[in-house]
DNA sequence: GGGCATCTACGAAGCCCTTCGTTGACATCT
DNA sequence: AGATGTCAACGAAGGGCTTCGTAGATGCCC
């Protein structure tokens, strides 16, 4: 039952989930920089960071090892788990529960590489195979 | 110069603009009726409606004409634009700007009817296409 | 030990979002 | 005209997010 659900995150909190799960389990200090070094115009503050990243705890967002005086944040799920939570809550909020709408709209918005093409075809295929 | 940036919506205004965009044009009873049938559950009231379409007036999401007493309001943006705002901003925001692994977690999310596939098989065609 | 750097914890402030009660204006019906 | 109902406007309250200053604990170096 450790699996329940988790609030969606900030926008603030996202960057933060972003450090973790390309760096793996972080302190502070280290998601801090790796901030700064990411958007070196917006400096947030050092404190700052600390203090969303208790809140994050106790929302369940990030655990955390305290063993070490620098304590050690892990985020609690996987980015694939994150990824899809939020693009089920915009699917239903904005396209009506469409995952094929929502889809194309992100297609529309950007250049999109050959190679992505092609793996998108792919999972075509497979979803179209397994109709039931 | 009348197409400055609007701001992202929240979650309340997305769900009045959505009245909008299928109603048309709407007064503030209409569109409180509305969510009133699409949620019974949640149950907002009348002035908590009319105040966030006040607010976003302000903020420029809709418009209104104020000839009548019952003020009629419309969206200011297109359902599409809209659209594509908010998935260009969670495509940044969480998915390290790829539109592909957004679409495919979009797809990945829940089932496609298969006439919406041959839509989307159709939309890689002519993406592919367009090569430069 | 004394001084310095680093870290967590705490609390407050500011802002935005949401909700709603109240008020005053306006319309309608009798 | 008076009663009733509808409407916009306003203000306030509560909660959440973000920011930061400050304090207290801990580790390190001379």
């Amino acid at each position: 039952m450790s699996e329940s659900k988790l609030p969606r995150p900030t926008d603030g909190e996202l960057a933060i989930l972003r450090v973790l799960w390309e760096r793996g389990t972080s302190t502070v200090r280290e998601v801090h920089e790796a901030l700064n070094r990411r958007e070196p115009e917006e400096g947030t503050g050092y404190t700052t960071v600390l203090k969303l990243m208790q809140i994050m705890t106790e929302k369940g967002l990030v655990e955390r090892d305290e063993s070490q005086r620098a304590h050690v944040y892990r985020a609690k799920a996987t980015e694939q788990r994150t990824q899809r939570q939020l693009v089920s809550d915009l699917m239903e909020r904005a396209f009506g529960g469409s995952p094929a709408r929502l889809a194309m709209q992100a297609l529309s918005s950007r250049k999109t590489s050959p190679q992505e093409l092609a793996e998108l075809r792919q999972l075509l295929d497979s979803l179209e195979g397994a109709d039931e």
